[in-house]
RNA sequence: GCCCUCAUCGUCUAGCGGCUAGGACAGCGGAUUCUCAAUUCGUUAACCGGGGUUCGAUUCCCCGUGAGGGCACCA
């Protein structure tokens, strides 16, 4: 048995989206678990309709993805050139080929190709037989001379030596048109696998690149973890069994394979996603989560004066990761951290005032802080525990107004942590400036 | 209009002739005497309809219906 050799064939022709990541994707996945070879092929043919910048976008995004390809542009391999724009010599060959045939003609300046009229058999490894027959002869080279989609697909795949071609369902009526192609150049038939479609997450019809979350750039923009991205693309239209979801991509490499991939189209969900990278970003290890985030605000321009001092900012992040299921979270989540002119919410802050004397449990913290042990959660909390038991309170009568007085909210990670990453200086500061508004 | 594909909770799915039809997301409810957007526990919810085949169909076949895709000198 000859080596798996599968393509992905985008056409650089606008942003990059979900659908044709996840056809990129389950065509490396094949290669990884059979230990074949996966090629990278720009189908560059439009010229009207190509740009450079979106093409650069495709390499970035299946970078980003980790979909590493092992023979196209910027790796090369020895069925090169990689971009349809670039072999043009290469489809001479095969049109000659072809002509010598008698299987074409001219019309309108442009040349067609005559069609068998014969029932077309695809035996695809995801639906199994389908039938077709074409019914017009087509255009395989426009007037302007540049040859067309069906034709430079057939040809780069037989020059290229693809043994499975793995690509949408909305190829499944082309097919025909090109095992008609294959026929005629006396190549074998490539192993086809039509993969179920994305559709829209409201409304009819398939994900298209205008639609919202359609774009993996913007993904990558908002700071979603792309192994979370990558997992859950694989759970549309896959599934490893077992009732298992989040898997390691060797584990996923292990057991995917083509009789395994649904036939049915699936519906795009933001919200499992979302679900699936708060899993990834709640186990990132600390290293690891401290450089996205740190990544990701400078991003964003999350720090417009200095930048704050890594190890300060390591325990911030660390401190809210627990608490955060996105980094898009994150720069709402930690300003007060990094400046003094956090607002404070009057909902919190009417919360806090409705019951207690709030301000004396303050002022017994503040008065309790020159000799505080800030080096640990638990030291701390035993501190306020402490001064709960001292004064007849609850722990929680420190906890809330405190938390008001330091970062204006109601909400936030753990009080203890808060104490101790802010430090006895802040916490001290803030806490008597609060007490002189309040 | 013609052709092709598909059909299990709202969504993603497991199931491949006999199951209390399982899991996940979302939703809802509770817990968390430090909040919560975090975490955790519990819970609501599905085999599109009609014919067959069979002792028995979610599962196999046919017909409807619905959904999706294709019918370019786009890819």
């Amino acid at each position: 048995m000859s080596q798996v050799r599968v393509r992905f064939a985008p056409s650089p022709t606008g942003f990059f989206h979900i659908g044709s990541a996840r056809t990129a994707l389950f065509n490396w996945l094949y290669a990884r678990h059979t230990g074949g070879v996966f090629i990278l092929r720009v189908e560059d043919t439009d010229h009207s309709r190509n740009s450079e910048e979106f093409l650069n976008v495709i390499y970035n995004s299946l970078k980003w993805l980790g979909l590493n390809w092992d023979e196209g542009p910027g790796i090369g391999g020895d069925c090169g050139p990689f971009r349809q724009s670039e072999r043009a010599a290469v489809y001479k060959e095969y049109l000659e080929r072809l002509k010598a045939s008698g299987r074409t003609y001219e019309k309108d300046g442009a040349t067609l190709f005559k069609i068998s009229g014969e029932p077309q058999v695809i035996e695809d490894a995801i639906r199994g037989r389908v039938e077709r027959t074409e019914e017009k002869d087509f255009v395989i080279v426009r007037s302007d001379g540049n040859p067309v989609f069906h034709f430079v697909n057939v040809v780069d795949d037989i020059a290229m030596r693809v043994t499975h071609v793995i690509r949408g369902e909305d190829h499944l009526s082309n097919t025909s048109k090109h095992t008609e192609l294959f026929k005629a150049l006396g190549a074998p038939l490539p192993i086809y696998a039509h993969i179920p479609l994305i559709l829209k997450q409201n409304g009819p019809g398939k994900m298209s690149k205008r639609d919202q979350g359609a774009l993996i750039e913007e993904y990558q923009k908002r700071g979603f973890i792309p192994e979370a991205l990558v997992n859950f693309l694989c759970l549309l239209g896959w599934s490893p069994k077992e009732d298992r979801e989040k898997l390691p991509m060797d584990e996923i490499i292990r057991l995917f394979d083509l009789p395994g991939i649904n036939q049915s189209n699936a519906r795009f969900d933001e919200k499992k996603l979302a679900h699936m990278n708060g899993v990834y970003l709640h186990e990132m290890a600390p290293d690891g989560c401290f450089a996205f985030a740190k990544n990701y605000l400078a991003s964003k321009g999350f720090f417009t004066g200095a930048q704050p001092e890594d190890a300060y900012l390591r325990d911030v992040v660390l401190l809210c990761q627990p608490k955060i299921r996105s980094f898009e979270d994150l720069p709402g989540f930690i300003g007060y951290f990094f400046g003094e002119d956090f607002a404070i919410d009057p909902k919190a802050r009417e919360k806090v005032f409705t019951k207690g004397d709030p301000k004396a449990r303050i002022q017994e913290l503040l008065a309790a802080l020159p000799a505080a042990d800030f080096s640990s959660d638990a030291a701390l909390e035993a501190l306020v525990q402490g001064l709960a038991t001292q004064n007849a309170a609850a722990t929680a009568d420190y906890i809330h107004p405190t938390r008001l007085a330091l970062s204006g909210s109601s909400v936030g990670p753990s009080f203890y942590g808060l104490l101790r990453v802010l430090g006895r200086e802040r916490v001290s500061a803030r806490i008597g400036r609060f007490l002189a508004t309040a």
